[in-house]
DNA sequence: CAGGATCCCGCTAGATACTG
DNA sequence: CAGTATCTAGCGGGATCCTG
């Protein structure tokens, strides 16, 4: 082989960089919690909004069962319902329990890696809520300059 | 008008969550944080980033042109650094410096709002190195007992 | 050097229908 | 009740070519 083109170069350099983001914690864990459905099912799992259904309940750690959740996450598939929640149980963040009743009851909690992600969520939540005003802001300052 | 079919309620429960959605502010920065590009270009500017040389450290506010973080994120292409880099602008989150040489010399450097989400990337960077290899344990687990 | 304009492909979310 | 299976359209993102 003779000396690369510039174009393979970059193609190579492409193919490493991605197999670093692959292995990029920060980017998994980004890849994790973008998930359109993921930061939703972790807050209703997570807090102790107040609940359509039933009493007051609050405190202590939430489960749900699939039904619920659908419920609570209005605009969701079932199909991405159930993928995510997979997904989740996969990673070790939520419990997926079930009772054998009839019809089947099956509920789902957050682990403690669970929670403690809910906790960086929270974080995320803080800035977004003290910040994101003036992100919007600055949106429309822009636009409007650029018009 | 009867009474509506479920699926005329699923859909206008739907278009109201989306609603819903659009104007959180948590979800809104999500949708920003979770870009592909925008953690990497917000390391990069922010501090001394992933990279394998160089001893590292978090240091002073940097400036880098375009042709320097072209380099850096090896991967990215032309248009998806530019597209990113003005929304990024457009939000106040870094500015564009254009300096009248020949040729132009333009750099990206990030603004105070730029530098405090910097920091919750920083929050999430800590969990993620903390915490991501449990859940890829859990996520081996998963799948070898599903096999 | 920095970036605009185009074309185009792969992926995935969503709708729909079926089941244990 | 709590899913599974399938099919499809839309669009995000990359490659490529062009310009001030």
């Amino acid at each position: 082989m003779p000396t690369r083109t510039a174009a393979q170069r970059r193609a190579q350099a492409k193919v490493d960089y991605d197999a670093f983001l692959a292995n990029c914690p920060s980017r998994q864990l980004l890849d994790r919690i973008s998930d359109k459905w993921v930061a939703l099912i972790l807050a209703a799992l997570g807090s102790d909004g107040p609940h359509p259904s039933g009493g007051g309940c609050a405190g202590e750690p939430r489960s749900m069962r699939y039904s619920e959740l659908s419920r609570r996450l209005a605009g969701v598939s079932q199909k991405m319902l159930t993928q995510t929640l997979r997904s989740l149980e996969r990673d070790g963040l939520i419990t997926r329990t079930v009772t054998p009743t009839v019809p089947v009851t099956v509920t789902y909690e957050l682990t403690d890696l669970g929670r403690s992600l809910h906790q960086v969520m929270y974080g995320i939540k803080a800035w977004a809520e003290a910040h994101m005003d003036e992100v919007l802001a600055n949106r429309e300052e822009y636009d409007a300059r650029m018009a």
